[in-house]
DNA sequence: GCACATGTGTCAGACTCCTGACATGAGCCG
DNA sequence: CGGCTCATGTCAGGAGTCTGACACATGTGC
């Protein structure tokens, strides 16, 4: 039945698409009362967490592009969520700081992903738990290496 | 240091994101060289394992709205690549089917998809790979139920 | 000093995908 | 049958994101 091709039931890479769907549909359910989107929360918890981050940084750690996160940043900057130095202290990169109001603002969006994550992690044992982040981890570090040594070991 | 807000070096819901977005990048990567986009792709093999499935139903395997899935089906259709019923058999769905052609397509992305797979678990033994995909269906299971059961037996 | 590679901020254009809306067809129930 | 709900296909509009490009700052090696 599945001799061509790759099942989607027994997949790891679809079940992660799939897990990871799931979870950005419910940090948008929760989030869009507080007219917040997913990548508007990850920058403030970024914030929050590493005070002074650049632009560019902060697109990493949201895993989008410095030019979305920089039409993000500027209206959050308009509407008083964030702080960028006016001028750059080093290089070009201008650091960003949470105002007061924008810290306001992530207690609440902070609460209720933090619902959102106790809901995922529900039928998890403590054990499970560490060995999700074990997995993940070592997945992410397997697949930002260049694909040469894996080929290399597969033909050696 | 983090009593407010979530820490992200320890967050399963942000590491979640970063390894579906690590995977995303590697399937666009071996995808480019054969012009084809990760949807593309998931459409071709959604329907090389549940042949005659509908717009609709492809949109949901590939995690896009039916618009999205239904602007690229045109395109398969126009390039020989799938073919859909002129008329629907029942209600309006329209089952659609490779061709030839979209086998063929198909063979060559599904072969460096699964390399991008063995990358990926390329560090876990078999029975991280079987917690993987049990604890994934958990996740994906509880961010699909409504949010009142789980505050429910929090309060209860 | 000079060339080079890297990282950053920013502008402009185009693209993808989604939200909203409407019409159609099937199933259910009074 | 008539009304209701649900699922589907399709059209139009808009929000978010990406690609491409340019200028500037830093560090390195000659």
């Amino acid at each position: 039945m599945s001799r061509e091709g790759i099942d989607l039931e027994t997949s790891l890479g679809y079940l992660l698409k799939e897990a990871s769907s799931a979870l950005r549909v419910a940090m948008e359910e929760v989030l869009r009362p507080l007219g917040m989107s997913v990548t508007h929360y990850s920058c403030l918890e970024l914030l929050a967490q590493r005070p002074g981050l650049s632009n560019s940084q902060l697109a990493r750690g949201a895993f989008v592009t410095r030019q979305s996160m920089n039409v993000l940043l500027q209206a959050l900057e308009r509407d008083g969520y964030v702080a960028r130095a006016a001028q750059p202290s080093v290089g070009k990169a201008l650091p960003t700081r949470l105002t007061p109001r924008g810290r306001r603002s992530l207690l609440r969006a902070t609460a209720a992903v933090r619902s959102v994550e106790l809901r995922m992690v529900a039928g998890l044992s403590e054990a499970d738990q560490a060995a999700a982040l074990r997995i993940l981890r070592s997945m992410v570090h397997a697949l930002r290496e260049p694909p040469g040594p894996a080929d290399e070991a597969a033909r050696g």
